[in-house]
DNA sequence: CGGGTTTTTGCATGAATTTGCATACTTTTG
DNA sequence: CAAAAGTATGCAAATTCATGCAAAAACCCG
């Protein structure tokens, strides 16, 4: 058997099951495990598969979804996960929203990070799912077209049934009179079951939404235990937002 | 013997067999090895085969993937596509599963349909959220990494709770014998009470993968009310399928 | 036909590729 | 954390390959 026959076998294999194991494979072509093992690194080499433990996958799954159009203020939003990211310990259980600031911080977390994560959009689920040692966990519902985030009554319910060491939300708007503010009556309400379900909640926002006030309202300032912007924690436009200590800026 | 002779000898075995074995040609022109990959490389000079160590292979044959991260067999999964669609009604409440397969009817559900759709697959959900008149339900769960689905306790039960009027399911294997089968058990479990919960269920396959056996069955053949392929129905691999006139062909 | 030229062929040599095995190492799993 | 499964690495045997060369065959043209 030619080795090229081996990896056309072996790609058609992929590209039809979209996962093979190295065992599988040897007892098909009847070779050795190590020559499949060979096949299996040259071809991801090429870039045909996604070489994995125990066998390979086909690479057509992953992130179809990186056309994404460009993202505002996407510095600020990188510095923001870095900072956000430092708040994640081994084995936690954390609670995501959706957003571009979720999305940067979804994209940046560590592979060595073991940890499980909870979210509400399914963009911030399949970045998520890239990272080979989280477990993920999808909140289903009605999928809101314009935040592109589950919404409603199941989404409401299953939040209160579980319990998250960590939330970390986006907001639309955010002001020391008016709180957490945004403009969907159907978000709020999950938001409001996130923050309520978690045993700590943080916020992330960039510096340009401070100060701004959406119709509907979501929670005080005095819920939150974490507020992290791009800006520096000593920054004067962040001093008026801090009550008895709360909340900790980074 | 003459060396177009040869030549053309060895181009008619490669259309036959796809492949060559210096050694086989050599023994059935009469001629040195030396010869005939002197005669390989000619031919591989003039780009009429590929010239691999251990003998030549079919130029033609050499795969439908295109560039990375191309969808296997995209123009079947198009056909497909078409023809599942014109199973959808008005306020028809459909499930669907996921794969590349289910990626495109998604994206070709056309724009002025109205009705519900339910999905276990983010990026399933996401693709359908980009239709105005859709409604858009994610059932959440666990995501499996190497399927890109919500897998798990949640999801089963979740499912025992709906009745859609059809579901669409995309194969891994399928033969009459074994009927439906996948490799992973988790999603298997999934699929399986996707099935039980639906009215009619739809099996989409490109034709390739017909008479192929994973490890875990999902179900017999009889379990199902569509099958689509982008053969036509009258397609004689797909007779053998059909017991009692179920499922039907599209 | 025939002699010179070109092309083709087979062989020898050493180099390169491929494969399976042994070993030590890493990852996964219960 | 220990057993099991999977992986990387080096190595040796077998096969295949490139190259140069000389003999054989084919070709050309008068």
């Amino acid at each position: 058997m030619l080795k090229e026959e081996r990896h056309k076998i072996i790609l058609r294999e992929i590209n039809l099951h979209n996962k093979v194991l190295s065992n599988d494979l040897s007892e098909l072509l009847v070779v050795s495990e190590d020559t499949i093992r060979r096949d299996l690194n040259e071809l991801a080499e090429q870039g045909l598969i996604l070489k994995v433990h125990g066998g390979a996958m086909s690479k057509t799954f992953h992130y179809p979804f990186n056309g994404q159009n460009q993202v505002y203020a996407l510095e600020a939003k990188k510095v923001i996960a870095d900072k956000t990211i430092s708040l994640f310990k081994k084995d936690m259980l954390i609670l995501l929203e959706g957003g571009t600031t979720i999305m940067e911080i979804a994209k940046k977390i560590p592979d060595d990070l073991q940890a499980t994560f909870l979210t509400v959009s399914p963009q911030v689920a399949l970045t998520l799912a890239e990272h080979e040692n989280i477990d993920v966990i999808t909140i289903g519902g009605r999928l809101a077209k314009n935040a592109n985030i589950h919404t409603g009554a199941s989404v409401i319910n299953e939040l209160s049934n579980i319990r998250p060491d960590l939330c970390i939300i986006g907001t639309n708007g955010i002001s020391v009179q008016s709180g957490l503010t945004d403009s969907d009556w159907e978000v709020v309400q999950v938001i409001k079951a996130m923050i309520q379900a978690s045993r700590k909640v943080a916020v992330v926002s960039i510096a340009e939404k401070f100060n701004t006030v959406q119709k509907i309202k979501i929670s005080d300032i005095t819920a939150i235990d974490y507020l992290i912007t791009e800006l520096p924690p000593e920054s004067s436009v962040l001093s008026s937002y801090i009550k008895k200590e709360k909340p900790l800026l980074l």
